[in-house]
DNA sequence: GTCCATGTTCTTTA
DNA sequence: CTAAAGAACATGGA
């Protein structure tokens, strides 16, 4: 469910609140949600003051004031908030978080249990994580696509590639960027690596303005729903118009993901270079 | 009942 | 051996 827009809200939107605090207690925290399976956890966090709360790819990861630090993935399903301690506990909550003093608390639910907790350690390295879409350069990110004969929509969802795209803000910026998904991606001309850099941190940055996308259930650390659902322009309009040319909107499956694209805007084939 | 879902990893295939 | 495709994971909604 949530991508890099998505995962950065929850961090901007729980950081004010917990950032600072001891952990005093934590609930019901389901063991097979803990990687390594039963991590010393909750006693490695239990005492331990928030120092910071960041966001590398789609990990959320919490840094303790003794150096170690750890992360929490939502998976497809998860929810981060911050909730009073009185509200009943939802189903499928993995992890409840107490601060000393405090009448809130911070509940992670997962229905799908596709995410999870995930011990760091104080080295903090993010290992099968590639560079950040937000600064990655157009020269690193062209090398990188030249390595791979894939899809360029599959290589775009490789994590190891570039780090933070999913299924929605892929098929948004192949469209911002006028690049069919089924492109091979080492066949990407330079000019369009350039195109793609810039469709996808724009893409991205919008997102993030406008707090995700809620399609479904996503909400953010307060529980509030994103509105950047309403500006896409691939991604569940299939059989609507372009936005741009009102040609229908095309779905297909690539890579066993669900491809959105408008076959105007986005030839499958590079159109040829015109000369004068 | 069927199909589909914002993700990742393991297995199988070529 | 490697790259790429496919299956699996678990739950809920349409």
């Amino acid at each position: 469910m949530p991508e890099l827009p998505e995962v950065q809200t929850v961090v901007d939107t729980i950081a004010p609140t917990v950032v600072g605090r001891p952990i005093r207690r934590c609930r019901r925290s389901a063991f097979d949600i803990l990687t390594p399976a039963g991590f010393d956890f909750p006693n490695a966090v239990l005492g331990r003051t928030i120092a910071s709360i960041s966001r590398r790819a789609k990990r959320i990861v919490f840094r303790l004031d003794d150096g170690n630090s750890f992360f929490i993935h939502l998976g497809m399903s998860g929810r981060l908030t911050i909730e009073p301690n009185s509200n009943p506990v939802a189903k499928h909550t993995h992890a409840v978080f107490e601060f000393a003093g405090e009448p809130f608390e911070l509940r992670f639910v997962d229905p799908r249990r596709f995410g999870g907790i995930f011990w760091l350690g104080d080295s903090g390295v993010h290992d099968s994580v590639g560079p950040e879409p937000l600064t990655i350069g157009v020269r690193t990110l062209h090398r990188r696509l030249l390595r791979t004969n894939r899809a360029i929509k599959s290589a775009l969802l490789d994590q190891k590639l570039i780090a933070g795209l999913g299924n929605i803000y892929v098929d948004e910026s192949l469209f911002a960027a006028r690049i069919h998904p089924t492109r091979v991606a080492s066949e990407l001309s330079i000019d369009e690596v350039r195109r793609l850099s810039a469709a996808i941190k724009r893409t991205l940055r919008r997102a993030i303005a406008a707090g995700g996308s809620s399609l479904r259930d996503y909400v953010d650390g307060a529980g509030r729903r994103g509105t950047f659902q309403n500006a896409h322009r691939v991604f569940g309009r299939s059989g609507e118009p372009c936005r741009t040319c009102r040609t229908t909107i095309e779905k297909f499956t690539l890579g066993g993901r669900s491809t959105h694209a408008c076959p105007a805007c986005q030839p499958p084939q590079e159109p040829p270079v015109t000369r004068n």
